[in-house]
DNA sequence: ACCTGACACTAAACGGGAATCACCCAGACC
DNA sequence: GGTCTGGGTGATTCCCGTTTAGTGTCAGGT
């Protein structure tokens, strides 16, 4: 008498996913789960049944947990940064660049706004500082991009208040904090988010930057 | 031969702290451990072995983690809260209570960094919304001391941007973007915390808020 | 045709979190 | 005495992320 299997063993064992196939599946499912369930909800366990295959496959082909968010996340910010580079090149004023980054980065958040916590509400130290230096770099190479032109401003004289460093950290922490706000208080009664995104753009911009 | 103890069960029994005064001892190791090592870190396990009690009897004195590190927040944010109530019923300009709010409401944040993003970065809807309906309504209270010389300065004409509520709202996001950032990105060069904090407050209440 | 090793995958287990269970015991009250 | 009550306990449950030890499969060398 062989063995009585106990179980049937998921109906046959996935077949490989040659190459990078897997990953991109893997990848796919976690990004589903994660925008709908968050960093929390978006458990190994599920993201393996959702592909498929048992917990322990993410581990080929991933470290852990966080480097398959902060990929997800890589991605995301990915798409910031080519908007940021593209408005950067544009022939247009300063001021003008300032203000559609701006806008954008407030747009991103609303539009993604799991992707934005887990990037930018930072779990505090929960994420090792190394595990996020992919998103970390992308993130300074955003803030270059959006630093630029405000040296230009700073260069030309125009900054009302702070040097260009300052006034670049206030202005992107304005629209940080907006968007975080609403985010994550969504139970709080807020403005209509255009109007929010509206005001702290106009207040912010002549708050800190002189008319030409 | 008898069953050998394990372990020495814990020197004898803690005896009982009558009254409230365990549910006191509990909220200040809890604290302690809680601002030296965030909200993750303070685990019950922790904070009863500071106690120097079994992690169950944690439940009864509270419903859950939860519950204990909240309270510990409600007692941080009823200090903002009287500094608020203090300030708006100083006889100074409405501009200059705003103004004084904001200050103390960013020092606040980065005297208390694990408090604030406990509080105020919400860790999402981890925390269920009835379990901090007790720190949201002193939040409440605090918005709505705030708003008060707001709405002041809106009746009297001198808002530049948006509504009452609107400006109130992008004012304190603006405080909140900064210090938030500053708190749950150390690892980012930052410019000085007090330029920042300058720069915003100049910054936010120039370009919301007309001159006399 | 046969080994062999690399590889994608698996079940099972580990350790550590929060929370719950059934029980215990000292003291108050009758 | 008896009984109730409330703070206390160890063991247990459930779910995490992660690790271990192994299994099936296939490409390539002989």
């Amino acid at each position: 008498m062989t063995v009585a299997l106990k179980k049937p063993p998921r109906s046959a064992r996935k077949p490989k996913g040659d190459g990078h196939m897997r990953r991109g599946e893997i990848l796919a499912a976690a990004e589903k789960i994660f925008i709908a369930e968050g960093y929390a909800g978006a458990t190994i366990r599920k993201i393996a049944d959702a592909v498929g295959v048992s917990s322990t496959a993410l581990y080929m082909h991933f470290r852990d947990k966080d480097q398959i968010l902060l990929e997800i996340g890589k991605e995301a910010i990915e798409k910031l940064l080519s908007i940021n580079v593209a408005l950067s090149q544009e022939p247009i004023d300063a001021v003008e660049k300032v203000r559609r980054m701006l806008d954008a980065y407030m747009r991103f958040a609303f539009d993604n706004p799991n992707t934005y916590q887990l990037v930018f509400c930072g779990s505090n130290e929960a994420i090792s500082v190394e595990k996020q230096q992919a998103v970390s770099d992308l993130g300074d190479r955003c803030f270059d991009e959006f630093s630029g032109p405000i040296r230009e401003i700073a260069a030309a004289g125009r900054l009302k208040t702070g040097t260009a460093e300052s006034a670049a950290q206030v202005l992107w922490a304005a629209c940080h904090g907006i968007v975080s706000l609403v985010i994550t208080k969504p139970s709080r009664s807020w403005a209509p988010a255009e109007e929010l995104m509206q005001v702290t753009l106009d207040g912010v911009m002549h708050g800190l930057i002189a008319e030409r």
